[in-house]
DNA sequence: CGTCGCATTGATATCGCTCAAATCCGGTGG
DNA sequence: CCACCGGATTTGAGCGATATCAATGCGACG
């Protein structure tokens, strides 16, 4: 089980987190199945959780994957039952915030309904950055994209959370392909990188 | 100008209707420009609108395209400013919501607020199911993945609305590979197509 | 010290992109 | 009515960027 130190759980509602109940799934362990009740809005505090349907054939049709300091199943919350399946894909630690509660929470609440319709504004504007930039066809396009679209200040620097690999994923490329993308672009003075810091170069 | 003949405005709250002012916009028009402030909140009747940035290098970056049936900009009534610039590529029709009568609508109306938090969820899913379909490597899979997750029906049916090629744009990818892929399935029959009806065979 | 996963680089295979060309179709104007 | 045009559709040939397979070094951790 992993053990998260520096919590990711800021982008949480003040409103929000009373409710929450920590909860730890292992690798390959059901978060929820399709059809059950609605029961609970989770939040990745450390892990990875695999939405997805199976198709006819017994393919898996991942519809979507929640890293840490995500939220997932939030649009279940207009819904009787969950669409999809949720699976950690890895050893995992959840909140999970009893979905009835944070729907009376937004009937009673309209500061917390409106940072709740901010959340989704935010995570719907990031979805389709993410969208244009897995669009873009080349690797240095992608990793450019992404330093303009997340990074901060001046510079469109960024922290990297987790890995290379990570962000590879991310980016929608193995790892190799982004290895060599980085090196590339740092030898031609694109980008900068200082210690987990990734940075354009003017 | 396009004449909206089937208008896709069932996806509008009934509480924003009365609130539209309806714009026609020509191709190439500007409907906002990033720094200006948030006035409104658009619905695409018909045609399509590009939400873009320019880098410093002057190359203009896609965050999403707008088409039939979407809102655009929703994510701008948390800010104060727009943060990116909306072009209509083709001839459009939109709809205009005033973003304050919008933002007092959510405030006010409890049954609004939901079914605008359900809207957001709701393309939220939508654009994570359309980030895990870029993500796979083959054409085949993607075309698969499209119609199981946007299909309706036991088949798993699509009506395409638009051309081939706006498709394989949404698909990510060119139309003649588009074109390949899907006579290929249709030959493999894992496809089928009648008229502009595309779905899945057994 | 052995194992495991990340980081890094090399060699090869491959699918989709690019360029190209032919056909079809709807609209437009003489 | 027909010639013309633009755009969508369809198929072909070759190229190229990334995926894939492979190997090595490295650091963390038991």
């Amino acid at each position: 089980m992993p053990n998260p130190v520096s919590r990711p759980n800021a982008a949480i509602p003040a409103a929000l987190r009373p409710l929450a109940r920590e909860v730890r799934v292992a690798k390959g362990e059901w978060v929820f199945r399709k059809g059950e009740a609605v029961h609970s809005v989770f939040f990745v505090l450390d892990g990875e959780v695999r939405l997805s349907r199976f198709s006819k054939g017994g393919g898996e049709i991942a519809l979507h994957r929640a890293g840490r300091g995500e939220f997932f199943a939030e649009a279940a919350l207009g819904a009787a039952r969950y669409h999809c399946n949720a699976i950690a894909s890895r050893d995992s630690a959840l909140l999970a915030f009893p979905a009835g509660k944070v729907r009376a929470l937004l009937g009673t609440d309209a500061t917390f309904a409106r940072e709740w319709i901010a959340l989704l504004a935010r995570q719907l504007q990031r979805a389709r950055a993410r969208l244009e930039r897995l669009a873009l066809k080349f690797a240095a396009e992608r990793v450019v994209h992404y330093l303009q679209t997340e990074g901060a200040g001046d510079r469109h620097e960024v922290h990297l959370q987790g890995t290379v690999k990570d962000l590879a994923r991310e980016l929608g490329l193995t790892h190799e392909a982004l290895y060599r993308t980085l090196a590339r672009l740092k030898r031609e003075r694109v980008v900068g990188h200082e210690g987990a810091s990734l940075f354009l170069l003017p």
